[in-house]
DNA sequence: CACCTAGCTA
DNA sequence: ACGTAGCTAGGTGC
């Protein structure tokens, strides 16, 4: 039994750290029972089972207050106030899970958890067991040893510090063993014992580190100078006492056997009834998950023969083996709207695979291939399919009969897992490994071939294993009908990309680079010596150090020198240089911003940016290499970059449609607020019609800092704002904020019913949902650490309002597209900006095509309120917006 | 190379 | 601690 582990919880005190760390109002039945003790206390105990896969399980209860201890010192956890009565029932309700869990509780009449604890680790020790002991009491340290590491809850229940020897060396300066006489000296002001006036835990630690053990102190107590001294030879028979009830006792007669807590196997269907008792759905999930979920260790890959095809054969198998369903694998790199193939491999149904070089073709394998990839009768399973799309297309090869993709497959089932790469997949899907690299994206490395094939099978196996999760999640729609096609029109907006006047670009250049030139050696000048404008260190030294100005908000590596900070600091104090910092900082971002562009214009005069499909947790797509979705807009020399994105050759103008306020008017359909969607309905301008309601004027009569405010509230409540956030960002009280919240939702109380029904149904199945069924997996909603409770809640909020965006926006998108091509338009999609389409239009075809965008945007979704787009045009980004 | 700060977009 | 979702650049310290 040299490789047991024995884990041991102490349930009153885990118990009640849970209590006290997990808001009631959050952890309720229908029924009014509160579970918040339960629950933090059964997820603390999941989570170990799964981290310590012990061999030996048990918890230690106490009974009651009468112990030995309190027979040798009445006074001792007198002062511990009632058990809260929500807290009682709760201790019965944790020993009914732990039956259920199969998981023996022990207690005995007289002794703490922590003496049982104590015994069992003995015992454990003794028969060569390890033993982790997850308790809140730190007396435990004292059973610290190589074989015993105590988990002690930090903060809340599923931060634990793992206090091994080492551990409570550093964090106390002592060695287990003399962590109970340092108790005895310190006191416990929460069990009642009394410490010595004038000594915490430094001079406890130093005193017994120098002496080596209490007794070694009591010898030399007469030593000790000065007031601690003396506090010390008159509190000396206090802390003898404290002693005795300090230490752990070792020999509970328990009359049990280490064999009888052997970890037994749970009883699946009573967790069930009790965790349906309990309301507890995220952690029935979670148990089973964790039971499930198998080894971290990934097996070895497994082993694939492809066939060897030879030249002038491939006609011939492809006819054989891919009539049905195949999945097909491409070796090679892609990107910027272009691509190079490598290599393929096919993964049959039939079991038979093969990988082939196109170097190596025949004129006749040449045909096969092509015929085979673009007819749209022959299904095809691809992982990622939107690059090797691009590189097929660099081929002259076209693809076409694509019928799932398992990046975006993986991603709907779980998109908040940045980057579903094929190896990722395979391991948390498959159980097994696969040898390709992270990029997803294959290499031929070493056995090239083998590898490109095993890809293949596993995305077969892979598409057979999340197909059905797909199904019963109702996600097959959304997968078929819109991220499947959309990667193909990604494809094609990539590969195309947007013209960009590069010589316009070289002197923007060149002029930010002045400016900011400029700005930097006045900087230099004022400050009276060089220094690097962009580092905050530097800047951070000379305006809290040298210049002695105000200190700023604290941030990790000291206070913010943001553009906000700054500016509030020289309204306060007008130092010139502040005014080059930001200064320089304008420029030098814009220039930033046009040297990054500047190399990405490919040899066609074009930029091609990358959209990341599966990136974003909301749905939205996202822009890489370089980002178009955050060229500058806001100031003029910002928008003078935009005018360097223009027209190509052949083509009259730009376009771009976007949707007018679509999170709002997502939030409204949603709401169902009568008085949001009569808003609407008016065709005003939004922001008056809301503040006429909200402050009780007519329209005309709300002013301009009236309409920023409520333009504010209303963006605000799509991200989850506070009323100190709104405070912040209209700079009022937050007192000020408040009133505006309360009246705000007082005419609009749908909204706040909505808002707080999302976050609680969210909370209930543990997603958000969109208005096509995309979720968003949300655990930390019942996490006990409040901040990330809380951000959790935000990401509730925003997650349905910001993704129907995005699906409403793709399927306007796919709409374009198929329209443009089958009416017979060579205008074509550019770019997306998340409410916004940018189009290029053929001469002739402005109307038509206006017409066309308008209306596939507006009937994207049939929502509770019009969905409204503006559009315009020019012969360039900038003219073409509006 | 990873992390932080800063700043741009919707 | 206090508004979501992204991407990129430069500085800093390992």
């Amino acid at each position: 039994m040299t490789d047991g582990r024995l884990l041991l919880l102490d349930g009153h005190s885990l118990a009640y750290r849970a209590f006290y760390a997990l808001p009631a109002e959050n952890f309720s039945t229908t029924s009014g029972q509160t579970t918040n003790a339960v629950y933090g206390f059964t997820s603390m105990l999941i989570n170990a089972l799964r981290d310590e896969d012990p061999t030996h399980v048990a918890v230690a209860f106490d009974v009651s207050r009468q112990t030995f201890r309190s027979e040798a010192f009445p006074e001792y956890k007198a002062t511990r106030s009632a058990t809260p009565q929500e807290f009682r029932g709760q201790v019965d309700l944790i020993r009914d899970v732990l039956t259920a869990m199969g998981v023996r509780w022990i207690e005995r009449d007289g002794f703490e958890a922590d003496d049982i604890i104590a015994t069992l680790a003995t015992q454990a020790e003794t028969a060569g067991l390890k033993t982790s002991i997850i308790t809140g009491d730190r007396d435990a340290f004292q059973l610290v040893s190589p074989a015993v590491t105590v988990l002690y809850p930090r903060k809340g229940v599923s931060d634990l510090a793992r206090m091994t020897p080492e551990a409570v060396e550093e964090k106390y300066g002592l060695a287990p063993g003399q962590y109970a006489d340092f108790a005895a000296l310190r006191g416990d002001p929460s069990d009642n014992l009394p410490g010595i006036p004038g000594v915490g835990e430094k001079t406890a630690t130093k005193w017994i580190t120098t002496y080596g053990s209490l007794t070694g102190l009591v010898d030399h107590a007469d030593e000790i100078k000065g007031k601690t001294g003396e506090a010390l030879r008159e509190a000396l028979s206090q802390v003898l006492v404290n002693r005795r009830l300090t230490e752990l006792v070792r020999d509970v007669p328990l009359d049990l056997e280490l064999d009888e807590i052997q970890r037994r196997a749970i009883d699946l269907t009573a967790v069930d009834e009790i965790f349906e008792a309990l309301q507890f759905r995220v952690l029935r999930d979670r148990l089973a998950d964790s039971l499930t979920t198998e080894p971290t260790v990934a097996p070895e890959a497994m082993s694939v023969e492809p066939d060897v095809v030879a030249p002038g054969a491939w006609l011939a198998w492809l006819d054989t083996h891919c009539a049905d369903r195949v999945s097909l694998a491409v070796a090679g790199s892609w990107g910027g709207g272009t691509g190079h193939v490598q290599a393929l491999s096919i993964a049959a149904p039939d079991g038979a695979v093969a990988v082939s070089d196109p170097a190596e073709w025949t004129e006749a394998d040449a045909t096969a291939w092509s015929a085979w990839l673009s007819d749209p009768t022959s299904h095809k399973v691809m992982h990622d399919a939107k690059g090797p799309m691009l590189a097929l297309w660099q081929r002259g090869l076209d693809l076409a009969g694509l019928v799932d993709d398992t990046a975006l497959a993986a991603y709907l089932l779980q998109p908040a897992v940045r980057s579903p790469a094929l190896g990722e997949l395979c391991e948390r899907y498959l159980g097994r490994s696969l040898a390709a690299d992270d990029s997803g994206q294959l290499t031929l490395g070493g056995d090239e071939a083998a590898d490109l094939a095993r890809a293949a099978v596993a995305v077969a196996d892979l598409s057979a294993v999340l197909e059905p999760q797909l199904v019963v999640r109702g996600a097959t729609p959304l997968l078929r009908d819109v991220e499947l096609p959309l990667a193909t029109v990604l494809a094609r907006m990539e590969r195309l990309g947007i013209a960009a006047d590069r010589d316009r670009l070289t002197d923007l250049s060149e002029e930010f680079a002045a400016h900011a030139r400029d700005a930097e050696g006045q900087g230099h000048e004022i400050v009276g010596r060089s220094f690097n404008l962009g580092s905050p260190k530097q800047l951070q030294e000379i305006l809290f150090g040298e210049r002695g100005l105000p200190k700023t908000k604290k941030i990790k590596t000291g206070y913010t020198t943001d553009a906000e900070a700054l500016q509030s600091l020289f309204a306060r104090t007008a130092d010139p240089v502040l005014e080059c910092i930001l200064r320089w900082r304008d420029w030098s971002r814009l220039r930033q911003t046009v040297d990054g562009l500047l190399p990405l214009i490919a040899g066609d005069g074009r930029i091609h940016t990358t959209f990341q499909q599966t990136v974003a947790a909301t749905g939205r797509l996202s822009s890489t290499d370089p980002n178009l979705q955050n060229i500058p807009i806001r100031t003029e020399a910002g928008r003078r970059i935009r005018e360097c994105f223009v027209v190509g050759p052949g083509f009259d103008c730009l376009l771009t449609a976007d949707y007018s306020q679509i999170e709002m008017r997502i939030m409204a359909h949603l709401s169902e607020d009568v008085g949001l969607i009569e808003a609407f309905a008016e065709g005003e301008d939004l922001h008056t019609t809301v503040a006429s309601r909200v402050f009780g004027v007519a329209a005309h009569d709300v002013d301009a800092e009236m309409r920023r405010r409520i333009k504010a509230m209303s963006y605000g409540l799509a991200y989850g704002l506070s009323a100190y956030g709104l405070s912040q960002q209209l700079g009022i009280e937050p007192d000020e904020a408040k009133v505006l919240m309360e009246d705000y939702f007082a005419r609009f109380g749908g909204v706040r019913d909505y808002l707080q029904g999302v976050v609680a149904d969210a909370r209930e199945t543990g997603f958000t949902e969109t208005i096509l069924g995309r979720r968003r997996y949300l655990p930390d909603l019942t996490s006990d650490n409040r901040q990330r409770r809380e951000m959790a809640e935000r990401m509730a909020l925003n997650a349905p309002i910001q993704g129907s965006a995005a699906d409403i926006i793709k399927v306007a998108m796919l709409t374009v597209d198929r329209r443009l091509r089958d009416e017979g338009h060579s205008s074509r999609l550019l770019l997306q900006v998340h409410d916004e389409l940018v189009l290029e239009i053929s001469p002739g075809e402005l109307s038509a095509v206006t017409e066309l965008v308008t209306e596939a945007m507006a009937s994207a979704a049939e929502l509770s309120v019009p969905l409204d787009v503006s559009v315009g045009s020019g012969r360039t980004w900038e003219s073409a917006g509006h």
